[in-house]
DNA sequence: TACCTTAACGGCTCGCACCT
DNA sequence: AGGTGCGAGCCGTTAAGGTA
């Protein structure tokens, strides 16, 4: 029964949204917790990113959603071939219908979607369409890639079977000087224009900022800290949640120091690669705990770590560039 | 604002496999 | 041989977005 939710032309880019939430929402739902998704903060050809928890792998995800089938009953995907250009990204085709989801859903690595769709060539553009029935058992020769609805989080392997326990699900309550870091640093890494950038959704990721090389398409993850003081002679702590914390090589902390009393922060942030956190923490409870000066031009045993926050974007690319691969 | 390019929709046609 | 259903291919139309 479908609810006659006629799309038609003007509410396209609406549809389109619309497609794309609900792939999200399917998966948070059907993963609990087990993958994590990232939407972009401008739209650079990717819709969104994948977290797999498990074993920290980002992939890269483009939704395309139909609101109609063919009169033949069948879903027809046409893109450009210009539009394809990365191989890992996973193509989510889907079909929505009224308030749900088509009962199959296609996942197709655009390489697979390159190789398996019929190519076209109008006016000397190339087109490539895949055309495919909505139900299992097909033989078409997408069939081996349809997923049936409630399968999508486990072809993203991230079944709620493999979903972390529940204690490491954490509420964030990072406060106003939190989110001025956090922006901080989205404002920084958006000055370099091969940084894409994603934060994640809903917001329960240790990861707060996620930054993906256009060229090496490589991917870090930054954990923001901002550090406020008043007296520049003071320590300050940072803590970070043991449950939560994932050390990745892909993951770093990034500290800012927020000058309360002028209202602005500091020239300088450290850059942590997360692997290297356990060795400079001290354990206390359910914490760990980083011990800076953030007012002052030293910072113990994190010195090493400083970085110039006006140019946050290029070291940023510098490590993407470095680990490319 | 006008013009151009791209994305998306969807109707129409074709061919093959299988059944009667 | 003819009918039928499904998978596939072709391309016109429309809207949206980009650019001069």
């Amino acid at each position: 029964m479908k609810t006659d939710a006629a799309w038609h032309h003007g509410q396209t880019l609406a549809a389109g949204q619309v497609a794309e939430f609900k792939v999200w929402a399917e998966l948070v739902r059907q993963s609990i917790g087990g993958l994590h998704v990232f939407l972009p903060l401008r739209d650079m050809g990717i819709d969104g990113v994948v977290h797999r928890l498990s074993d920290g792998d980002y992939l890269p995800v483009q939704v395309k959603g139909r609101t109609s089938l063919t009169p033949a009953g069948q879903v027809h995907i046409t893109v450009t071939a210009s539009s394809i250009h990365d191989d890992q990204t996973l193509m989510v085709c889907v079909l929505v219908d009224g308030e749900q989801l088509g009962a199959m859903i296609l996942v197709v690595p655009e390489a697979k979607f390159r190789e398996l769709a019929a190519h076209d060539v109008v006016e000397g553009r190339e087109y490539l369409t895949a055309a495919f029935q909505l139900h299992a058992g097909g033989r078409s020769r997408w069939a081996p890639y349809l997923v049936p609805r409630e399968g999508l989080a486990e072809r993203f392997g991230g079944a709620a079977a493999l979903a972390p326990p529940k204690d490491e699900v954490l509420q964030v309550d990072r406060g106003l000087e939190g989110f001025l870091g956090e922006s901080e640093v989205i404002r920084r890494l958006a000055e370099s224009s091969s940084l894409n950038l994603f934060r994640p959704f809903p917001d329960l990721e240790t990861v707060e900022v996620l930054a993906r090389h256009v060229g090496t398409r490589g991917f870090i993850g930054l954990q923001v800290k901002t550090s406020g003081w008043e007296r520049a002679d003071v320590e300050n702590r940072v803590y970070v949640r043991r449950s939560s914390f994932r050390a990745r090589p892909t993951t770093y902390v990034c500290v800012l120091s927020w000058d309360r009393g002028a209202m602005r922060f500091g020239e300088d942030c450290l850059l942590i690669p997360s692997l290297d956190i356990s060795a400079l923490a001290r354990v206390e409870g359910e914490w760990l705990v980083l011990e800076l000066q953030p007012g002052s031009a030293h910072h113990r045993r994190l010195d090493r770590y400083r970085s110039p926050i006006a140019t946050l974007g290029r070291t940023v690319e510098a490590l993407l560039t470095a680990v490319a691969g």
